[in-house]
DNA sequence: AGCTCTTGCTTGGTAATTCCAAGGTAGCAA
DNA sequence: TTGCTACCTTGGAATTACCAAGCAAGAGCT
């Protein structure tokens, strides 16, 4: 597994900004068009780079994403050879990836929620040891569930001024 | 409460795509640069342009993102006076946009693991009621916290052939 | 060897989006 | 009437996304 380090991400990336906020830092490789279509696709299971084509992004972003997405640690090139093939690579979700997963979550039940199209969710979260159905919520630390009204962001350690 | 709807959003923003993928179709809206980072200054207390203009979003686009926020229903304008001042609008969440919570901690949660600063967490999420630390978590319907490892992606009712 | 096919990308040109600086407007106070 | 402030518009440049076409490497076939 790679270490994934902010400074490493930025030097590679050349990327200037150096935000303290998370869901900033989130978003400058998790929030570029198609970046998180891809990581869906990866969690659907798909690898090539011709299965990604299908949702419809152009062949020379996803070449660019699938590099930054590779470079940020959430996916991982593996090389394989089908029998009778020539060697190839394929994009693989690493454990940095499998952890977007509650990302995709979170949107998938607000876009359930409230843009519904009427033939109910696409996708739903399952426990894999049972196959029942799991969902979203904010937990606290004796893994008590917590009204979501209830919960707010505060200033922690790291927060500048203002 | 406004009354929000897939085809209400797509009629009025003029949107020709019509996903099954609910996270397609939240991305639509929320996906957009900088919407997020002003849901997240929405949740930060901040209601007046002036204020979301300090996160460096340049005025045309934060007067276009707040609209379409506006049209999504996930903050709404109210008009307010200050005395001695004349009226103005200020932006304030609602219930929809009170939602967008989850997507915000779990891309703070992704970045503060994969991304840090070495400064610790800028934000945190906390139970208003005690005060105490909260956190995402996937839980099964007898609010049951279950191992994120464990849960996957599967087809939902309103999944379209691949 | 030469030809064709597939996969995994590049490349070149165009369209859309974002950025930036500047200006505009409505009401209030002096 | 002349500022002043909050909330946007506007024009134009830069960046990003899109689309069609092409290319390179290896495998199979003849």
């Amino acid at each position: 597994m790679p270490s994934v380090t902010y400074d490493g991400v930025m030097k590679a990336m050349a990327i200037p900004t150096n935000s303290r906020c998370s869901i900033a830092r989130s978003l400058e490789v998790l929030g570029q068009k198609w970046s998180l279509l891809i990581v869906r696709e990866a969690f659907r299971g798909r690898t090539r780079f011709a299965e990604f084509q299908k949702i419809g992004v152009p062949t020379d972003l996803l070449a660019s994403r699938l590099e930054s997405l590779v470079e940020a640690g959430i996916l991982a090139r593996r090389p394989y050879r089908e029998p009778g093939q020539r060697a190839r690579v394929e994009y693989v979700l690493t454990p940095v990836g499998e952890d977007v997963l509650p990302v995709l979550a979170a949107l998938s039940e607000w876009g359930d929620e409230y843009l519904p199209t009427g033939h109910g969710p696409a996708t739903i979260y399952v426990d894999t040891t049972d196959d029942r159905p799991v969902h979203l919520a904010f937990v606290d630390e004796d893994g008590h569930v917590v009204d979501p009204a209830k919960v707010a962001y505060r200033r922690g350690p790291g927060a500048l001024e203002d």
